[in-house]
Order: structure tokens, then C-alpha cells, then sequence
DNA sequence: GTCTATAGATAGATAGAC
DNA sequence: GTCTATCTATCTATAGAC
């Protein structure tokens, strides 16, 4: 293979251009005919490497959260086995909260319009998605069985307000003001409340 | 006045399906004929009442937001004088997760569709919903003047990942699974986590 | 594998009668 | 204040040449 004048293919540059128009415009801004331009060929091109839009954003979708899953978990497994599950959920959250905010467009652009994408396309996101879920579950009932998190705590709850809280922060991120690091830090000070020796809650 | 047979006016059952439609389907997935079939009327009537799909939007935007700042002051100041500020913190989310998952549409209209709106509709959204960040900002300082918080903690990015957590809630919220209550007290109880006396964050 | 050309559907919006 | 009728624009998708 030559090492240099790596072209990539018109279907590679189709899903990269989609990722990054659904992250900045949504789903529904984003006609076929706005991809073509952005790539240099004409529409009709783009239906022979997908038969639909529908399965254009499927594809993006999936590579979104495909990414996403495996940063994370490279996160957590680079710290080896010593780490503190405390330490565990402060990389993973960090790691999340890079895949929305970075360079990547396919994990922004899945997590901010999955919820407006057709009933079909959700559902064949359901598994890949799933997956992500219960990897953070894990992450979670280790937690809890470790003394992290208070016996009493509801662990779906809190994932899925973890989850949110990072999942929100592009609606409202702009670029140098906040860094990555310091929000990822305040909310792993937040779930550490979650801790038995954490006051109880007031009223 | 009559007592009874109180009649919505045209206008006002415009604005109530739309907020309903915006809700369940998304700007984009609801057409003005949608809504012209839902009421009873003909497309062109709503341009009576409105000059444009995106004039409606923004009420319908404006609406949400005041109904849910609404919500959030009345639930603190009901507490009184004497309430602490971790219990004006816990009314407060407790109150904007019922309004977003309560029978009122108008707020999770805006919530889930704010982003996707164009710029122009989201521009004249934002004083309404600077005013209520201000709000939070002012219950999170007070609280931290007082303790509750501790001093290195920074209220900017916790308001907004805490308003994120709850802006999440109607893209996971299954109605008869977890009770709006325990989500709020969780959430609760993960801000109180930032309290001086919290175990200090790990690595 | 990409093009030209176009079909077919639906959207937002307006004109003018009543 | 609501109607019928229609305009115009845009979008997804397809047929067939090259």
C-alpha cells in the first residue's frame, strides 16, 4: 500500500460529511442534495453506497456510538488493574465527555438526534446503544459492590442522569470557555456525592 | 363571564396541539396541515392566527420556558423563609423534572426541540431562557454563600450539568418505571455531593 | 461508479371568496 | 375568521446513459 495520497472512498467521505452536517445542522436540515455539494458529486451519487437517508443516518449512527464505546472502555482499561473504581468512573466520564466534544462527529451527531430520527432508525440503534448501557451499568454495580456508591443508591437513576447531564453539554458547550477536563471533573465530583460516607440528603 | 362552557379560543387550541405535536413528533415531523387536521381547521386558517411555522414555534418556545421558570419559583418560595438551601435546591428539581414530565407539553416542546429550531427562532428564545438560568445561578450562589456548596466548586458548569441531567430525562422517561420523585431526589442527592464535607474527588 | 434528467410527494405559504 | 384553490419551493428517490 502507498504510504502517502490515501484517498478516501466516496463512501467514507459520504458518512463523514453526514456525521459532521447532522452534528451542526440535525437531521432534518441536512438534505441529500447538501451532502452531495459538500463532497463534489450529485446526488443521485449518494443513493448507489445507500439505498436510503434513512440508512445513511442508521450507518452514522452506529459508528457514533461504536466510537464512543470504545474510548470508553479503552479509558478505563488503560488504568489497569489498581485503579480505584472511583479513578474507573472519573475516566470514563472524562473519555465520554471528549467523544461529545472532540473532533469525532459521529458521537455528537447520534447523541444530539437520535431522539428526532424515525421510529425504524431508533430501533435498529437499540442494540448498539444497549451495549454502551450496559457497559456503564457495569461500571456502576462495581462501584456500588465496591463501597464507591451508597447501597441505597439507584443505580439505573444515576446512570441515566449521568449519562444525560454529559449527553446535554453540547447543547450548551462553546469552545473556550470550559475546558473538556474541568466539566468532566466537576460531574465525577458530583456522582462521588453519591458516596455512603456523603451527607444524607435534606428534607 | 359563564361559569361553564368555556371555549378555547382558535388561537389557543393552535398553540396547545402544536406544543402537543412538538413534544411527541419534533418540529420537523409536524406540518402545519398536522395540526390544521388535529384541530379541525383548514392549513390556511393558522395563518391567520400566526404569520409563519416558525412564529408558532416561537411561542409555543416562550410559553414552555415561563411555565417551567414559573414552576421552580413557586416551588422555592412555598418553602418560606426558613427553608434550608439544599431544600430550595431539591424544590427547585423537583419541580423542573414534574414540568417536564408532567401533562403540560409546553416545556418538553421547547427542552427537546430547542436545538433543532433555527437560528433565528432560538435567538429570540434567549431571554426567556437566559432569565431562568439566571435564576438557578442565583439558587446555586446562594447556596454556596451558605455552605452548601463547597467554595472551589464552579456553579456555571454545575447549573448547567444539572439542568442537563433533567433536560435529558424525557429522552429515557418511561411513564409507570421510576417515579418523577426518586429521579429528583436522586439528582438531589448527587448536588449534594458537592458539599464541603464530601469526600474529596479520587486521581 | 457517476452522471443527466426527472418523477412523485409533501411542505410552507398566499390570494381571494364568503 | 375560515374557507377553497393554488403557487412555489424543496426534498427523497429512481431511470437510464456513459
Amino acid at each position: 500500500m502507498p504510504a502517502e495520497v490515501k484517498v478516501k472512498s466516496t463512501r467514507q467521505r459520504i458518512l463523514d460529511t453526514a456525521a459532521a452536517w447532522f452534528r451542526n445542522k440535525g437531521l432534518a436540515f441536512t438534505s441529500m442534495a447538501d451532502l452531495a455539494e459538500s463532497i463534489g458529486v450529485k446526488t443521485s451519487s449518494i443513493y448507489y453506497h445507500f439505498e436510503s437517508k434513512d440508512a445513511l443516518i442508521e450507518e452514522t449512527f452506529r459508528i457514533g456510538i461504536e466510537l464512543v464505546h470504545a474510548k470508553v472502555r479503552d479509558a478505563v482499561e488503560a488504568l489497569g488493574e489498581n485503579a480505584t473504581h472511583q479513578e474507573r468512573l472519573t475516566a470514563a466520564i472524562k473519555a465520554h465527555v471528549n467523544a461529545l466534544l472532540g473532533e469525532n462527529d459521529y458521537s455528537p451527531a447520534n447523541i444530539m438526534n437520535f431522539s428526532h430520527a424515525t421510529p425504524e432508525v431508533r430501533a435498529k440503534n437499540n442494540e448498539v446503544r444497549a451495549s454502551y448501557g450496559r457497559y456503564w451499568a457495569s461500571l456502576l454495580k462495581a462501584a456500588q459492590r465496591d463501597g464507591v456508591i451508597a447501597a441505597d443508591v439507584d443505580l439505573s437513576i444515576t446512570r441515566l442522569l449521568l449519562i444525560g447531564a454529559m449527553n446535554w453539554i453540547p447543547e450548551w458547550y462553546e469552545s473556550g470557555r470550559k475546558s473538556p477536563e474541568a466539566i468532566a471533573e466537576c460531574l465525577s465530583r458530583m456522582v462521588h456525592g453519591l458516596a455512603p460516607s456523603a451527607p444524607e440528603k435534606a428534607g
